[in-house]
DNA sequence: ATATGTGCAAAACGTTTGCAATTGG
DNA sequence: CCAATTGCAAACGTTTTGCACATAT
């Protein structure tokens, strides 16, 4: 689904604040970019993009996705494969994830107590938190049949 | 310290579990590179051999570490740095990280209950678990401080 | 004898950068 | 006008690979 005119009010004031141009060229891709599902790499972004004829080099798109990460429009994510996977944070809550290393499927889960542990370690150290990273590989129930078959 | 003769013993046995040999020249390097404390890159490693006149060369020491990680005695990790730190694991017991972004100092955390909650997801999803990544990215006290100064 | 390990240089891979041309306010 | 953006190709840093030779069992 397309960008909400309150979540463009985000992106123009986080570009703002950051003294970014949101020019028409990268209005365009934002828009699909943020409209994407799941998580994907650079590279996928780059054949999205192109498959809807819009028009942006390599280049171009890395440096978008890499102000996107910095102002908390997308969230970058490491899954053990050498290359980043990109995800939407506007309009989403605070999630961590399940890899299954079978099928690749990710999955989302969030858990209070977590949370709230990982503040009592946070305060025993004496740390502030800027984000935190929470991933767990594992064989999903299909890949986990498939494996003793 | 060196590698007790029971740790050789679980070496010896991972390696030819997996069919990968224990030449001269792997036992002299392992026994280096599992005596190392901390994370270290590839690079690091590869310095590391040079400097105690352990010849091995980039490629080969690349081949050992993947076989290392793969056999579970040495774990990979990503700190969002391009590159892979490796710690020894065999000896020590399982802990997260923190990781202060102002000095790079990384601080070992367990928990108890959040490995329950993750058990908990594991069984609300069907997942087994292979192995998991918790790491939480912020500022230590030092860095926290320097921060407002 | 046959599998595996090794070193070298080259390739691969995702990502970043220098630069000249273009655009935006 | 000036500052920021763009596209291209080249550079980058880490990691992997092809191949000829060496080694282990």
């Amino acid at each position: 689904m397309p960008i909400s005119n309150k979540e463009w009010d985000i992106i123009v004031s986080k570009f703002n604040e950051k003294g970014s141009m949101l020019t028409k060229q990268r209005r365009t891709a934002i828009d699909e970019i943020l409209s994407l599902d799941g998580h994907h790499s650079a590279d996928e972004i780059v054949d999205v993009l192109k498959k809807k004829k819009i028009q942006m080099s390599r280049a171009t798109v890395y440096r978008l996705l890499s102000i996107l990460a910095e102002v908390n429009l997308l969230e970058a994510h490491d899954f053990d494969m050498n290359k980043k996977l990109y995800e939407r944070k506007v309009g989403k809550f605070h999630h961590d994830h399940l890899y299954c290393i079978g099928c690749r499927t990710i999955i989302e889960f969030s858990s209070e107590s977590i949370e709230r542990e990982q503040d009592k370690i946070l305060k025993k150290f004496g740390f502030i938190e800027i984000y935190h990273s929470h991933k767990i590989f594992g064989l999903c129930p299909d890949c986990k049949k498939k494996k003793f078959i």
